[in-house]
DNA sequence: AACGGTTGACACGCAGTTCT
DNA sequence: AGAACTGCGTGTCAACCGTT
């Protein structure tokens, strides 16, 4: 039987793909989708009855994003747990996949040339200049990018230092942060907390991806909605800042692919030792008091419930697409 | 996965109309 | 009168798509 309404739209990418996209950006960028769902699956049923410390770590992790995965897909956890055919669990997980691995690549390719405009104070030039879109000259190659990319408590001034970091006599793992994560650019060994995960770049890498491009300068004057509009997100999450930081450090590099297992760059590891370290139980009166920071400074009207709501807003939108 | 190009949704402004 | 709604044109931008 064909049902057949009076639809303008003819859809034509799955919405799991779109709920992808915003699931890598929040919840988890560097994973492997159909992994997720099927260990998920597996805790769900046949492992129910396990106490909690049959658990790893790193399974109680994974089952926390399993968890916030299906809470955030309406309909999703239903889907999956009623499904009979373990091919529609791994066609689902491929579109979730898909979402979430061309966002990330839309987002790099994008935050590739707006980076270089916040690099420097405006007005100011860099010298030598880099091409918005070359990334040969990045990384420790250039004055600027090495600065920023110099992990944190290592002298960047200290010649010797620098040629080492050149030559790749000194290599720096996903773990040793750089100082751009640092509000200001500064590293207080004494306070390692200090000023982490607010610097400017990061803000603008922020709402570049989130906000929009264009709110990074101007003042809401944007166009059209951004990503957290058109997902109704309303406030940050740990995973939605490292995944920021995460672009923002490659962005810098002079690395031209973005690979989760490319040991050079390690993008994987800096990602999910950053975010460890945002959800360690030990961690939480100092993450809170970012996360504060991060909403108020991403999320203008994040302390008000005063945003009037468009009658386009996505909810509206979702709703039609029904 | 990068890159370049296209698509379609949306904000915004403008003008004209209708409702208080 | 002014507020509020409607329709249209335009520019912007995220999403998408094909190619490499």
């Amino acid at each position: 039987a064909l049902q057949l309404g009076p639809r303008k739209k003819p859809r034509t990418t799955d919405p799991l793909v779109h709920h992808g996209r915003h699931f890598g950006r929040t919840i988890h960028a560097l994973c492997n989708v159909n992994a997720l769902i099927t260990n998920g699956v597996i805790r769900m049923s046949e492992r129910s009855e396990e106490p909690e410390e049959a658990f790893t770590a790193q399974e109680r992790r994974e089952h926390k994003v399993f968890t916030l995965l299906m809470r955030s897909v309406p309909g999703l956890e239903e889907r999956i747990m009623t499904s009979d055919s373990e091919e529609e669990v791994h066609n689902i997980a491929t579109m979730l996949q898909k979402g979430a691995s061309s966002a990330r690549s839309d987002d790099t390719k994008s935050l590739k040339s707006a980076i270089i405009d916040w690099l420097l104070p405006a007005g100011e030039c860099l010298i030598p200049p880099i091409g918005r879109n070359i990334k040969i000259e990045r990384g420790f190659h250039h004055e600027r990018t090495g600065a920023l990319l110099c992990p944190a408590g290592v002298d960047w001034s200290d010649q010797e230092i620098k040629q080492k970091l050149r030559s790749g006599e000194l290599s720096v793992s996903g773990d040793q942060w750089p100082i751009l994560l640092y509000s200001s650019y500064k590293y207080d060994d004494t306070n390692p907390w200090k000023g982490l995960l607010q610097s400017v770049i990061l803000v603008k890498a922020y709402k570049h991806i989130f906000t929009s491009p264009s709110s990074v300068e101007r003042e809401a004057k944007a166009t059209r909605s951004g990503n957290a509009r058109i997902h109704g997100m309303t406030s940050v999450t740990c995973a939605s800042i490292v995944y920021a930081a995460t672009q923002a450090r490659f962005a810098l590099s002079s690395s031209s692919v973005f690979s989760r297992t490319d040991t050079t760059t390690d993008s994987e590891r800096f990602y999910n030792s950053l975010l460890e370290m945002l959800e360690d139980p030990d961690e939480t009166v100092e993450v809170n008091a970012l996360l504060t920071w991060w909403n108020r400074s991403v999320f203008p009207n994040y302390n008000t419930n005063s945003r009037p709501v468009s009658k386009d807003s996505a909810l509206a939108k979702i709703k039609a697409k029904r």
